[in-house]
This record gives structure tokens, C-alpha cells and sequence, in this order.
DNA sequence: ATACGAATTCTTTTT
DNA sequence: GAATTCGTAT
């Protein structure tokens, strides 16, 4: 037996039967359903580990395809730690980054330059926006809502037939197609791509450009999707050409883990990899190894409610550990500082105290209360997701100045900065320039360029010699840095944008009354300058395009950890907890219209996608689960109220083994709980809310809003009339007939009805 | 052209 | 309530 069997097989002993099939599973493809878990990821790394030392297949032929950077990189080292240098060359990314690559080295044929940018949702927002104010669009159409429908648009574009239809809306439709192709267009002058595109663009070269694609179509002997009930059409399709040739194409996923669909991901993936693959093995990996019984339990009762799920039977070995703890809180504030007070009393017990707490929530507004009670309580946190780093505004400022020094056509980067800091250049001339650009097919930069020499040119209207100043300022900017260009490194050029346009000053006079504010903004810009240097340190080709490319497709989740050790808390919506495991987890704010959210009341789809995020957040617990609701919570400034959620409501009729925590009891009846929690709240200078709580709270519960047969109006729905009401907890659900959108049942606390005579 | 205050919209989730 | 947009005055 030679060394390295003998070292496998202790490695693989301890791998049970269907971990060893999915492993060793060889020739042909294979789909792997994954329950939370169930140890996944130690699967798919085993299993490229297994085919470059096993089967001698080269890493450079094997490609990995994961969700987000941060699972990528986890990957890559967990493969490096089994194989060290024998994994070098492996393929491992995104699906988005992948693109980017293959179209920066074979995009040629299809029209794009290997120099193109990548328009982030922002970037896109704001083209969408010039463009709609072009065409002078109503204003009831938002640059957001647009923009959305010309990603959906451009995902289905693809793969259905051309006549696809959004909704019945015929006139939005229209104005959408209309205005997704003067998009299109502008993007491809501005060498640019947006996320779809990126997918897009790649499923074209692939598919039909096959000649000039055959190096990557031939390169990879297998492929592997992680997180499969996450991609969409397009990706599966991108997935199964790059497979095509070799037909291993092994997936990894769970259809109960879909929590995506809002981004066109798509679970009848699945059907179509069984369809397309009809050798396809499947394998069922549905040990549990990481929740208690109680934990694993509780998520079942919960997923099992779900209609036309995969069959899964998921068991653990594992103890049954504590009881599920459910808490009622009176006041968001008074639930947050239940979840740090629960944090002190247990941060040191060992397990938890290297392994920390996960706070999880389903809307990023949420981490706000909770941030300010662990503050309260001196406990460090580390908050994923918000916004991004890379989208606050200094560094977007910034950003795009170098965007375009790199690329001059690059309009939604022009526009970014033609004028900040404020140079005197307003909206009259700002237009004139683009539109000149557009008529004229040059870019905006070449026009502003021509108005500031000397002779007035034929086809360009002249400025007043004010405006012509504004813009030599801008020009001077910009003549200087795009001759640094081919000379300097990235954090040279960083600088070089920084002082050329007296960036500091122009942060102070940003917000005058806040120096704290502008001192932190300076700060992320120290900060960005510190990521472009590291960056620089390691890339031995640092190009400017590709650390714009790491700018646009890198997200919060990616980010350095702050890796104090201090820090064991962990604050993140349910969407960017996927993959992530706490020993203590605390799911808050479960409550009808939170948890599952309002906005996919009405439908019977997105219903479902809310129960899986529930599924979701319990699965991330090992050994401890907080479920946690609020009586009262502030959203849009006002204080309303909820009532408790029916996954609450799931658990507790399935009898589970549930405890209530003391204080969670005397919430109601006495203020005992209040008084230990809130005052210190109260204190810091909070008692005006505290105060308007209460009383919003107490005539919400009793008072009937409506009765049968007002005419009532809503916000989204119109005029109707009512038809029933009645009282569901503290809440009230009214019943409504509307003129022109059917019947549909409403909360008191969410519908913001008003009476109409 | 800008600065300041008023009005308005917004929050689901993100590669 | 905050952030963005709009309107008016300078």
C-alpha cells in the first residue's frame, strides 16, 4: 500500500456512504442534493482532491463554480490544504467572474473588446435614468422598476421565444423594450457590460460562435456547479455547454435552500439537467451533521409545509440538545436588547465563544436596533451585507474617475464626474456635451476636449465663455491623469485623482455640519487606496481593467474580514447567511409582513421562497435557536405593529419542545422586562419613541379601523370596498374588493388604508 | 449655477 | 427617519 492510499484511507473513512458516492463518483453526471449540513462543501473539495490524485485529471481542467467569491475562496483553500501545490491552475469562480474572463480572452468575435468595464447595478441605474429623461418618460415610471424589467427582460431574451410579455402592462412593456435597446446600445458604445450581459454574452459564444470558442469548450473534463438551485437559465445553459464535450457535469444543490428567485434563479433547473442528462446520477446526501435534534426538527416542521419539493428524509446523529427558545418583545428595541444580553451571559462558553452568534434578519433595516444594543453593551459585531464598500460614494466617485481615464466613452462615468467637485459645469451644459456625444458618435470627453480650444467647430453649439472655463477646469483634471495612465499603478493613480481634484476639501464642504462624517469618508478612501496597493502587490499584471473588474463583481460578503478576535458576532440578512453555521443563532423579527415579508403575500410562489429563507436561517444553528418576534417596529419612521408569524405559529401547533424565556413572559403582563432592558435605552435618548410606541400600540388593538362597506384606498391596489374584517391577534385583516384588482386581504398594519367618500 | 429647505419616496433579498 | 429629488432664492 503506498503512502498515499494509506493517508486517503483514513481521510475517507470517516465520509459516510453517500459522501463516498459523491466523491468517487467518476464518468458522467451526477446531482448531488445537499441538505443544510450535511457537509457539502467537504464533498466537493474531497472530490476535486480525489479526481487531481486520483485520476491524475490536471487542475486546469477541472472547473468549479461557485456562488459568491467567498465560497470560491473557501474552496481554494480547503482543496490547497489536502493538495498544496498539485491544485495549481484550478478553475475556480463565479459564474459572473468566469465571463468576464472567457469574454476578456475569446470575446473578440461577438463585438466585445478585451478592455471592456462592467456597469454595476448603480451605473446602470443611472444610464437607465439619463435615458428615460431623454424620452421624456412619465414620471410615474422609476429608473429602478425599469431597470429591473430590462434584466428580467434580458435574462428571458435568451431562452424563451421572442414574444415574451412581462406583465399586463402592455404600454410598460413596450416603453421597456424600447428602452432596453437604446441601453444596449449605449453599453456597447461605452465598451461596457452590465451582469447580464456578462451571462449573456458568454451563453452567445459559446453557443453560437462555437469555432472561436472550442479552447474553453474543450478544456474542462469536469465541470461543478455548487449552489445549483441558485443559477438561472442562462447559467445552467452556460454550465451545460462548457460540459458538453466530456459530460461531467456534476451540480450540488438543494431545492428547499432557493432563496433566489428574485434573481431569476430557477428551480426547474433541475428538471432540465434530468432531461439533458438523462444518465444523471442522483445522490442524496441527507445526514445531518451539524444541528441538534431539536434544531433539525424544527426546520422540517417548517419546510414540510412546502408543496412540490424533492422527497428528502434528513436525520442526525446528534444529541437533541436544548429546546428551541422563543421570545415576545413589546419593542424592536426591547428585542435587540434581549438577543445582546443573551449574548453577554453566553460568550463565554467555549464553544461559542471561538464560533460566535449569528444575528439573522430578513431586511437589512432591521441590523440598525440591534447594532445599537450590542454597541450599548460593548459588544463588537462584525455586520455583513448593507451597502457595499465599493458603493459608498466617495469610493464611486473615484472609481470613476479611473474608469474613465481607462475608457473615455464610458458616459455613466463621465456624467459621475464631470462636475464633482462642483466645477460650475450645470444640467444645460452637462446635456449639450452628451447629447452632442450621442449625435456626433464620439465621446463626451472629446467633446468637452474641442469646446474648450480655441475655434468654435461646425455641428457643435458654443458655450458662454463661463461655461467654457467650467469645463477647461475639467479637462485640465482629466488630460493629466489619462497621460498617468500607462506610467502609474493603481494606488499612484488613486492619489493622483485625490489631489488633482482637491478631493479632501471637496468631502468637507460634502457635509460642512458633519466633520465626523467627512473624516470617515476620507477614511474608506485611505482604505480603498490600501485595497488598490494590495491588489497591486499581488497581481503581477495589474492591470487598471481588471482591478475595475474586482471592483464591479466583488461584494460585501467577499470582503476582508475584520479578523479581530475579539469579534464573534455576526450580523446578516437570511439571504447572505447561506452557507454560514453559528452555534448560537438568533432569527429575529419574526413576524407577518417581516418574516414572511409583506411583498410576497400575494403570491403563492413567493410564499414559499419566504419559508425557505426561514429554513434557511434555522439550519445555520448548531446547538442554540433564538426565534424572536416584536409586538411594535418602526418602518418608514412610523411605529407599527405585526402579528406573530406563522412559522411561529408552525412550531407551536406542532407542539415541538419549545421554552419561552422568563423574561419573554412577564412582557406582556408586567414591565418588569421593560424596565430591565429598555431603561438604559431610554437613557441614551430614546424616550420619545418609547413613549409614541406605547400609545400607537394601545388603540391600535381595539378600535375596528374599517367596517364592512367603506370604500376604502390603498396605496398600490386603488379604491375598493370593504367587505369583511375581523381581528387576528393585535392586528386587524380586512377584507377588500378592489375596482380594478380583484379581492384581496390586507393587514391593518401594513395596508395603510384610508377612508374615501 | 448653486445652496438651502421642502416634499417625496422608500425597504426585501444581491452576483 | 433618511436619503433623494424638487423648488425657490440668491
Amino acid at each position: 500500500m503506498n503512502p498515499t492510499e494509506n493517508m486517503n484511507s483514513t481521510r475517507y473513512h470517516t465520509l459516510n456512504q453517500a459522501q463516498k458516492e459523491a466523491v468517487f463518483h467518476r464518468d458522467g453526471p451526477a446531482l448531488i442534493i445537499a441538505g443544510p449540513g450535511s457537509g457539502k462543501t467537504r464533498v466537493i473539495t474531497e472530490r476535486i482532491a480525489n479526481l487531481i490524485r486520483e485520476d491524475n485529471i490536471r487542475p486546469w481542467n477541472i472547473l468549479a463554480i461557485t456562488f459568491t467569491n467567498k465560497a470560491a475562496k473557501e474552496m481554494q483553500n480547503r482543496v490547497n490544504e489536502i493538495l498544496g501545490d498539485e491544485s495549481r491552475g484550478l478553475a475556480i469562480g463565479t459564474f459572473h467572474a468566469m465571463c468576464a474572463r472567457i469574454l476578456r480572452q475569446f470575446g473578440e468575435p461577438i463585438g466585445i473588446a478585451s478592455d471592456f468595464v462592467i456597469y454595476d447595478t448603480d451605473d446602470t441605474e443611472s444610464l437607465v435614468k439619463s435615458i428615460m429623461k431623454e424620452l421624456n418618460t412619465p414620471d410615474r415610471f422609476k429608473p429602478r422598476q425599469i431597470r429591473n424589467r430590462i434584466s428580467t427582460l434580458k435574462t428571458m431574451e435568451r431562452t424563451q421565444d421572442s414574444a415574451y410579455r412581462l406583465g399586463s402592462d402592455s404600454y410598460l412593456d413596450d416603453l421597456s423594450i424600447n428602452i432596453k435597446n437604446i441601453y444596449d446600445a449605449r453599453l456597447r458604445r461605452a465598451n461596457a457590460v452590465d451582469f447580464d450581459d456578462l451571462l449573456n454574452l458568454t451563453h452567445t459564444l459559446l453557443t453560437e460562435f462555437e469555432h472561436s470558442a472550442s479552447f474553453i469548450l474543450d478544456r474542462f473534463e469536469h465541470v461543478l456547479v455548487d449552489e445549483f438551485q441558485d443559477t438561472n437559465l442562462v447559467q445552467y445553459e452556460i454550465a451545460r455547454a462548457l460540459a458538453q464535450k466530456s459530460r461531467n457535469l456534476v451540480v450540488v444543490g438543494d431545492d428547499d435552500q432557493s432563496i433566489y428567485s428574485w434573481r431569476a434563479a430557477d428551480i426547474e433547473n433541475f428538471h432540465r439537467l434530468i432531461a439533458d442528462f438523462p444518465e444523471a446520477k442522483t445522490i442524496n446526501l441527507d445526514q445531518n451533521y451539524r444541528s441538534t435534534g431539536h434544531i433539525l426538527e424544527a426546520a422540517q416542521i417548517i419546510i414540510n409545509k412546502n408543496s412540490g419539493r424533492t422527497e428528502k428524509n434528513l436525520w442526525t446523529d446528534n444529541s437533541q440538545g436544548a429546546p428551541v427558545q422563543l421570545l415576545t418583545s413589546s419593542t424592536a428595541d426591547e428585542e435587540a436588547w434581549f438577543v445582546a444580553n443573551e449574548i453577554r451571559k453566553h460568550q463565554n462558553s467555549p464553544n461559542v465563544k471561538e464560533n460566535g452568534f449569528g444575528v439573522l434578519y430578513r431586511t437589512n433595516a432591521q441590523s440598525r436596533a440591534i447594532e445599537d444594543a450590542l454597541i450599548s453593551n460593548g459588544i463588537p459585531y462584525r455586520l455583513v451585507g448593507g451597502t457595499r464598500f465599493y458603493d459608498r460614494k466617495e469610493i464611486k466617485d473615484i472609481v470613476a474617475y479611473l474608469r474613465l481615464i481607462q475608457n473615455e466613452h464610458d458616459i455613466v462615468a463621465f456624467q459621475r464626474v464631470v462636475n464633482t467637485p462642483a466645477r460650475g459645469i450645470g444640467n444645460k451644459t452637462l446635456s449639450m456635451i452628451l447629447q452632442t456625444a450621442t449625435d456626433t458618435g464620439t465621446s463626451p470627453v472629446a467633446i468637452a476636449v474641442k469646446l474648450v480650444s480655441e475655434d468654435a467647430i461646425p455641428g457643435i453649439p458654443s458655450v458662454t465663455s463661463r461655461a467654457k472655463k467650467a469645463i477647461q477646469l475639467f479637462t485640465s483634471v482629466y488630460e493629466h491623469l489619462a497621460s498617468m495612465r500607462d506610467t502609474n499603478n493603481v494606488p499612484q493613480l488613486i492619489d493622483a485623482v485625490v489631489t488633482k481634484t482637491g478631493f479632501r476639501a471637496y468631502l468637507n464642504t460634502l457635509d460642512k455640519d458633519q466633520p465626523d462624517r467627512s473624516e470617515s469618508r476620507w477614511e474608506n478612501i485611505e482604505e480603498f487606496k490600501n485595497v488598490a496597493a494590495q491588489y497591486n502587490e499581488l497581481e503581477e499584471e495589474t492591470s487598471l481593467h481588471l482591478f475595475l473588474e474586482q471592483v464591479a463583481l466583488v461584494s460585501d460578503v467577499d470582503q476582508p474580514e475584520n479578523n479581530e478576535e475579539s469579534v464573534n458576532v455576526t450580523l446578516t440578512t437570511l439571504h447572505s447567511a447561506k452557507g454560514l453555521e453559528f452555534p448560537v443563532v438568533f432569527l429575529v423579527g419574526m413576524e407577518e409582513g417581516l418574516l414572511p415579508h409583506q411583498r410576497s403575500f400575494d403570491d403563492e410562489q413567493m410564499m414559499e421562497e419566504e419559508r425557505r429563507l426561514c429554513y434557511v436561517g434555522i439550519t445555520r444553528a448548531r446547538e442554540q435557536l433564538y426565534l424572536t418576534q416584536s409586538l411594535t417596529r418602526y418602518l418608514y419612521g412610523r411605529s407599527t405593529s405585526g402579528s406573530t408569524s406563522r412559522y411561529l405559529k408552525d412550531l407551536q401547533n406542532a407542539g415541538i419542545e419549545t421554552s419561552e424565556t422568563p423574561s419573554a413572559q412577564s412582557v406582556t403582563s408586567t414591565r418588569s422586562y421593560n424596565s430591565s432592558y429598555t431603561r438604559k435605552k431610554y437613557n441614551l435618548g430614546n424616550g420619545l419613541r418609547e413613549s409614541q410606541i406605547k400609545t400607537e400600540n394601545s388603540h391600535h388593538n381595539d378600535i375596528e379601523p374599517f367596517k364592512a362597506g367603506d370604500k376604502v384606498r390603498h396605496g398600490r391596489f386603488g379604491i375598493g370596498t370593504v367587505i369583511n374584517i375581523k381581528q387576528d391577534g393585535s392586528d386587524w385583516e380586512i377584507q377588500v374588493a378592489f375596482e380594478s384588482q380583484g379581492v384581496r386581504k390586507l393587514y391593518q398594519s401594513f395596508a395603510q388604508l384610508s377612508l374615501q367618500n
